[in-house]
DNA sequence: TGCATAATTGACATGTTGTCAAAAAATGCA
DNA sequence: TGCATTTTTTGACAACATGTCAATTATGCA
């Protein structure tokens, strides 16, 4: 009994340690800079036992991005939770953006990596919809938000301004941003210093565009977002061992 | 003399039939999905002919895409020219992407496959420029575009809406939601039917949240991309060939 | 303790990349 | 044209990584 819940521990908690290897890998070269060796090496045993516990290098991405989109929920709910308007709290989840991609740059990485490549063609359906479902409630997040806005009488919808459409053009602008400042070298050669500041006036434009009250006054915005930031100073990390347990 | 021109002709050419052949490689599977192998057997050379060209896999996608962003270059060079106040211009580029996407697929995901893995330690930094360079011309439009919409009076510029955060807003958005839509499989199921639809009311929103003036009116602004597309009906795509050339 | 089951190992087959000396072809020159 | 020189091409080779699997070892349970 006491041997059992032992070994078993050790293969429960190995499963977080490979994944978690392999961060730094796939975060700094991409998933071929995964290498099934040295994850064997580090954790102490052969390629053979990795693979048992993953088909594949995809695999362990997956499981990665799920770790990472795990962890992005995390954060949005933390930031929706702060007490003010609609539209407060939708920069609150803004913030909180900013937030995550500074503490898990790594994260972030995986993120955009894994849209890529025959990542789809060579995993398992179960773990890919995991993906899907944590991203959805992601999306759903944001879109409650949205939906409070319009209770509230603070934003009116129309036929173009499905809620929807406004999620996906507020994570589109954030989303595009962030991958362009994490991967564009000229960004600065072009003028642009403040990619971070760019993506937030962008996004204060957009609901101004939407006319979602009230529009955008920079020193109560500045004020705001100084609040929230104090306030993710509080914020609990996922570990990658607790997502695991999480899931069983 | 004749056998010269010939030879060094044949060199040249298969420059351009190596590109070309990586292209629906890289398109389909990413950037592991080119095989020297294949690339080598569909020109009848060996392995070695084709290392002789590019040192590796990652030149031969950069030299891809530098033919992207070329032909992207190409696509808003015609859009801007169009006739139209600066609104409409900037819109006809918005179509420009939506056409430069449907009409070249495979270099749209190269785009997005370049910014990642270690195509940026293993490549020369000869041609990285060229790729920066070629970046820089294509965001040097658009910003001709909204300086001058200054110059007319439509637009007024703040410390937080300078020309070039403008730009990077448009890019992040159109960039953003086109990979999403690229890549995300789950956006029909999060409610975003049309994500094309959906980029353009962004689109428009954020300038309308700059203060653009006209300010979007629906039923002008579906004459007139109706407009646009008639035009695009006439684009005169650029071939590998004559980049190639084009760069000699 | 001993047997059944599960986990681990490491050698192996396969495939791909990038290198390089030798062979072949092209070029220039007398 | 014939020959020497330079360039291009070739194909064999080393290095390396992946994924498999039969044999070995460890564990759980009666």
């Amino acid at each position: 009994m006491l041997e059992l819940s032992t070994k078993q521990a050790e293969i429960r908690e190995r499963e977080a340690r490979i994944v978690e290897s392999a961060l730094p890998m796939v975060g700094q070269g991409g998933i071929s800079a995964i290498s099934m060796d040295a994850i064997a090496e580090q954790l102490g045993v052969t390629r053979g036992t990795v693979y048992n516990h993953f088909r594949n290098k995809e695999e362990i991405v997956l499981a990665l991005a799920i770790l990472a989109v795990e962890q992005r929920l995390e954060v949005f709910q933390y930031a929706v939770m702060m007490r003010g308007c609609p539209r407060q709290r939708l920069a609150a989840i803004g913030i909180g953006c900013e937030f995550y991609a500074n503490a898990f740059p790594a994260l972030l990485r995986v993120e955009y990596q894994i849209r890529h490549d025959l990542v789809w063609e060579k995993t398992s359906t179960e773990r890919q919809e995991l993906l899907q479902n944590c991203e959805g409630r992601c999306m759903h997040t944001v879109a409650g938000v949205v939906r409070d806005a319009v209770a509230e009488g603070e934003l009116e919808l129309s036929d173009s301004h499905s809620v929807e459409e406004i999620v996906f053009g507020l994570w589109s602008l954030v989303h595009g941003g962030m991958l362009l400042e994490l991967t564009s070298p000229s960004l600065s050669d072009v003028g642009v210093r403040d990619a971070r500041r760019a993506i937030r006036a962008g996004c204060n434009a957009l609901l101004d565009g939407y006319r979602w009250h009230p529009l955008h006054d920079p020193a109560a915005y500045e004020k705001w977002i100084a609040t929230v930031r104090k306030n993710f100073e509080n914020f609990k990390p996922l570990t990658a061992a607790e997502s695991m347990a999480r899931r069983t």
